[in-house]
DNA sequence: GGGCGAATGTTACTTTATAACATCAGTAGC
DNA sequence: GCTACTGATGTTATAAAGTAACATTCGCCC
């Protein structure tokens, strides 16, 4: 999916869930998509000023929130960024697998592997929501 | 196992790894068993300034460093804070269940149910290290 | 007791995030 | 058209989290 038709998408997106994709939350929808992987929210804010002069924290943040909302975006806890989603249409469940070594992220969906998951936690008498799991490891070109 | 035992283990489970559990990261780890479930690195701060007067972040931030290096603590990205792991001895992978509610947090062991991600994660081809997942939800009281 | 490495102290700063209040834009009802 | 409301954005200030860089101290080996 090219840039304008996930734009378009992601539109359609908001709209079907009663909400509004603005100017300002498009424009920060596509200075996050980009970047390749992961982006930080300060960086955001950089590229929204260089685009239309002044912009504080909350601009961006606001906007980075209403995306993860609405599933266009996940926070990447363990890097204090935001990655693009693409696939934000079904209800998913995610691993955002994160190299150690070069830092490069990819999403794997992963709704049936949780069920093991789910099953421990059931154990536990706690119910799993819905998950977007960071999880650590090499990538095959940092392997070896 | 109380908090003194569990020092104790503590103690000798690093003489085991070739470092030692000094004075300054032992009052740390202490500051943290104190709490119930997460604590931050700026509570943990505070707490050590009412005990020895002066602190700077990187003395806890470099004790609480240590102490997770040596898996006597986990480090919760979600929320920025630390919690006493207190099966440090065994080769665990851990989910952290944080309740999305009450904010508490128990640590489940879950080597088996994670080979379903493994395996997705090796289709993907990602080696994934050992993981100590973060994953929200409802725990029993909250769930209503 | 001199020298070494690890741990801790200290200062200063960067990065990340949010509270609180002001303003503006769209729109529903009159 | 005007008003009043709601949701979005602007603005200011500050809180919270984390680290770099260098100084000092402590324990230990020779």
């Amino acid at each position: 999916m090219n840039r304008t038709d996930y734009l378009q998408a992601a539109e359609a997106h908001c709209e079907r869930r009663g909400c509004k994709l603005t100017a300002l939350r498009r424009q920060v929808l596509e200075l996050v998509l980009r970047h390749e992987g992961v982006v930080k929210a300060y960086q955001v804010l950089a590229d929204l000023q260089k685009e239309r002069g002044i912009a504080a924290p909350p601009t961006v943040y606001r906007a980075l929130d209403f995306l993860v909302e609405q599933g266009l975006l996940h926070r990447v806890d363990a890097l204090n960024g935001f990655v693009v989603c693409d696939h934000f249409e079904c209800q998913h469940e995610s691993m955002i697998l994160v190299c150690e070594t070069c830092g490069k992220v990819q999403e794997v969906d992963v709704i049936a592997a949780l069920a093991g998951l789910r099953d421990v936690a059931d154990a536990a008498d706690f119910t799993l929501s819905r998950q977007n799991l960071t999880l650590t490891g090499l990538c095959k070109a940092c392997r070896i």
